[in-house]
DNA sequence: AGGCCGCTCCCCCGTGCGGCGGAGCGGGAT
DNA sequence: ATCCCGCTCCGCCGCACGGGGGAGCGGCCT
């Protein structure tokens, strides 16, 4: 079985990481690193020169970040390469907003030597291991759920808050008074608070933002 | 790098398919195939006796299927192995499945034979290539948002359908009477029935049950 | 020919809702 | 000591809303 080499380019602002992460491909016969970028801006280029099969993108970089650089790397190349982004620890948001922006794979850099030059051999032989359409659009959906939440979300008071929840919960104002244990009339001054705050005129369109903004997905 | 043997179990119902996947993977020296099963409960005894590091497990089998198999096995062992699911297609809707259930990997079935050695080396070493636990969240998430519609759903004539799409929208009667282009008492009507259908007292509520149902997220 | 159903529209009635303005109270900030 | 703010309530008013009726029309099915 005599593979092609696979060509890689490597971008990571700090020069000991590309450094290691050379030293490692290089031991393999199969593997060239065929460029270098220290920024976003200039992984773009380098690539659109070398013409790489993998990438291996660091998430944080100067200038432009590691997702905008994927993101431009693949709106701009007929035949783009196949990007690993590359970060330090799991939990961080940018793995959604990675596979959004069309990487195929998603790398710990806790990853020792031997993961990283399997996942760089996977990734540029094949996309049917986790198919990055079916991930991305997970991603997609996760990043339409849990958009951004409006200004007014903060703008609530505690109370406020309570009465928009129970309104969503297709409560009248008399219930939400007896659940809360109040009059209705302070209800009322609260759905009123709401209403303001939220920019909306009735009750359903303050629970339509609600559902818009993500708030019954909180807690 | 002196690796330690990769043990390796195949679950497929087909002979044909074992038989051709043991053949790729033996001609590596550093995988061993330690176990075959023809169902899925078939694959979690086998399992259970065999230890295995890594399973790869179709989807579609008798008794049990890849899925529930997948649960099974990573619920019932201390230290399960790393699970690959294999499946024809890639619209699969197993695909959110096999991951919620845990699955530490996708595999198509057309997926080249180098492809499969080198997912099977990947899954047995490391986890971080697209973290398991993201991806499951993802997965998990996505099946949240698209639960299974209730009943109801199919119960509304088209009309009513729009009218409730636009009292989703935030409109009040007239506003939806102007824009279908028909009188209010028309809307009225159809408000009543939405309700009816629904199960709910208000227009907000039924725009809850909307929402709720993932009504809103059609088309 | 008759029946069912979806769509259209009508009247009446009670009320939940939202807008407006006002008020008292306690706590935290300045 | 003063002010602001969150929370608590009050009355009044107009209206959109929802419930309960009924009715005509066209299409589809039998």
């Amino acid at each position: 079985m005599t593979e092609p080499t696979i060509r890689v380019v490597l971008a990571d602002d700090e020069r000991m990481v590309r450094t290691a992460l050379r030293a490692i491909l290089s031991a393999e016969p199969d593997l060239e690193v065929v460029g270098e970028a220290a920024t976003g801006a200039e992984a773009v280029s380098v690539v659109r020169e070398a013409a790489p099969d993998v990438v291996l993108m660091d998430v944080r970089m100067p200038e432009v970040d590691g997702i905008r650089a994927t993101e431009q790397i693949l709106a701009g190349l007929p035949e783009p390469p196949r990007i690993v982004v590359v970060t330090t620890f799991e939990n961080d948001s940018y793995v959604y907003d990675a596979l959004r922006a069309g990487a195929a794979g998603f790398l710990l850099k806790r990853a020792d030597a031997d993961a990283l030059v399997q996942a760089v051999r996977l990734v540029a032989r094949t996309d049917s291991l986790l198919f990055p359409s079916a991930v991305r659009a997970l991603a997609t959906e996760h990043a339409r759920v849990h958009a951004a939440p409006p200004a007014w979300v903060s703008g609530l008071t505690g109370r406020e808050s309570e009465v928009l929840r129970h309104m969503a919960g297709g409560l009248t104002n008399a219930e939400i008074a007896r659940r809360m244990g109040v009059g209705p009339a302070t209800v009322k001054t609260h759905v009123a608070a709401v209403l303001a705050k939220t920019g909306t005129r009735d009750r359903t369109q303050a629970v339509i933002a609600a559902y818009e903004a993500g708030f019954m997905n909180v807690r």
